[in-house]
DNA sequence: CCTGCAAACTTACGCGAGCAAGTGACCTGG
DNA sequence: CCAGGTCACTTGCTCGCGTAAGTTTGCAGG
């Protein structure tokens, strides 16, 4: 408790002539390594040394050492900021926690210059919730990163990508059982169509391929100038009468719009938005809309990270169990 | 670009084979070490060799020699909802990043068990938006992390903060303009008020002191079951006409309801939000909020950042020039 | 009484980079 | 012709930790 002269930080060095013992010991002691047998004593009297100096291994020294950092680099796309998502978030350091790693989120878009985060931070995990374009990968490899998923290499990128798609196929599937045949996929047109609109309109398309239509055509609106309800009229003249939104924002959006055009919804035109966002239940009239449970994907994203990491058992979750549709009076 | 057999790291020793030099000058070269004498020839054939191999300097052993890891930990209260938010991020981690530095964002929230961030990434910085608390602190310093922002020992804490309380002072003016009187501040029960929503209330109330009036409760309501509504009738008992919101979502819950309680805005109720939301000016009606610039708070973030790593000069911006009033339909 | 073996440690090396302190070679001024 | 100073490097130590390979002690079995 006394002032140090010089505010040093307290080595292992430190805790082992504290404790009386060698610094091997307290590595020993303090990591639980398998194949060293430590009686009782000496494991407290390192025990107690490293809490009354309150020692903090070096991160640094710990990683050059061992050559893994214990850190998962989470990479989201470009990506409005759900609710909903801070708890899949919570959920997945959570568990990630509990096994000795740290969960770090990378918000990186396509135009970002300047040095990515995982070289930075030589993670043992690069995770994308959609998938690396190439010259990421090349990049990722070359800080010496050797788990990467989805890896481009193993074409295990399915496992994830369902958590994606399941919601936009509930989507199509709820238009088509309500008796639309025409559909639109809509989005703004600011900020430009990212990695993860691409991916639900993808899954859309495939959906509706699967179930015999057209895919629906991606079209992106906008909420300052009136083009909305010009596009609306145009679906009208076109036949179509239900739209896929990207997510309750937009669907809200294009509610809006189509009253204003004078179309009723859902009889002339119906909406289904997407994530079950705060406002979808307020929003008059309220929104359809598709909910998932964010900690229960979390859980899951958290397994997969750890099967990856340590090749525990993974099963890819049946995403169909964790994404709902929630009808409310848009469709 | 032939296949090792062992796909191993380059490192800097592989580099000064490859380019005839010793590791030293590759370092001194890399770095560009102020006080060595190196000739273009042999910077270049250092340079270039590097380039062949696709060296990438290891993080941790560069971290571990130096004391210095070259990241900055942003701490963030709660997982930010604003859309604009990504700008100031984005233009905050590009500032430092010309730098050399990366950012991280942290998100933390009070119920956190668990290994903290800055454990396990040894930042040379750690900022929060709002202030630590003591445990945290304590944690902190701990690490090692001998920077940190707001830092209790300095009282300094008033610079960033003004960030947080320009906006709240700007909705209490206003109402008070509109000639309101009587106010509330109101927020969402769930998830509970965290230390964003305390900051700007108190921010609210200490306008609202500054301006001769009682500083406005803090109300939290539900927009599930229909205790707004009950609130809003109390609101109105009391003689209250303006409402203070924390965000434009929670504006949104409070007119609905005050349409569904009977009462018209904004001439039995005003209310004003915050962040102008994407929604904000969609809804019906059109919200009144409080508007700021994402892209030069986010500088401003990366120099007061950077004053504190390297000492560079810093003033404190004026908030009120990036902070705005944008009345709508609900003042 | 000696051998063998497990328990309970310690010694010593290496991870990859930064940096202080050398070390020749060359030049310049007196 | 030599002292002194730059240039252009190299040698060698260090950061804090993990871990393989010893080393000593005690005890059981033959």
């Amino acid at each position: 408790m006394s002032e140090a002269t010089v505010r040093r930080r307290v080595t292992s060095t430190d805790v082992a002539r504290e404790a009386g013992v060698s610094r091997a010991t307290v590595t020993y002691v303090l990591n639980d390594t398998p194949g060293q047998t430590i009686p009782q004593s000496t494991r407290t009297r390192v025990l107690e040394a490293a809490a009354r100096l309150g020692y903090r291994p070096n991160s640094a020294a710990r990683t050059l050492a061992s050559g893994r950092s214990r850190i998962v680099l989470l990479v989201l796309p470009d990506w409005p900021q759900e609710f909903s998502f801070r708890h899949f978030l919570d959920e997945a350091s959570l568990a990630l926690d509990e096994s000795g790693y740290s969960l770090v989120t990378y918000t990186r878009h396509p135009g970002t210059r300047g040095r990515p985060l995982w070289e930075a931070l030589n993670p043992d995990l690069v995770i994308g919730l959609v998938p690396f374009d190439p010259d990421d990968v090349a990049s990722i490899r070359g800080c010496g990163v050797t788990r990467l998923f989805p890896d481009p290499d193993e074409s295990d990128s399915a496992d994830l990508s369902m958590a994606v798609s399941a919601g936009p196929e509930l989507q199509v599937d709820h238009l088509i059982d309500r008796g639309h045949r025409r559909l639109v996929y809509a989005t703004f047109k600011e900020p430009p169509p990212y990695s993860l609109v691409l991916a639900r309109h993808r899954a859309a398309c495939d959906r509706a391929y699967t179930r015999g239509l057209p895919p629906p055509d991606l079209e992106r609106i906008d909420h300052q100038d009136g083009s909305t309800e010009e596009a609306i009229r145009r679906w009208r003249d076109m036949g179509i009468t239900g739209v896929i939104a990207f997510n309750d924002i937009v669907a809200a959006v294009v509610v809006v719009a189509a009253a204003t055009a004078g179309l009723r919804v859902p009889d002339d035109i119906a909406v289904i938005g997407h994530d079950d966002n705060q406002t979808a239940a307020m929003f008059v009239p309220q929104l359809s809309t598709i909910r998932f449970d964010p900690s229960t994907l979390g859980r899951d994203f958290a397994n997969l990270a750890l099967h990856k990491l340590e090749g525990r058992p993974w099963q890819n979750p049946d995403a169909s169990t964790r994404v709902t549709l929630v009808r409310r009076r848009t469709t």
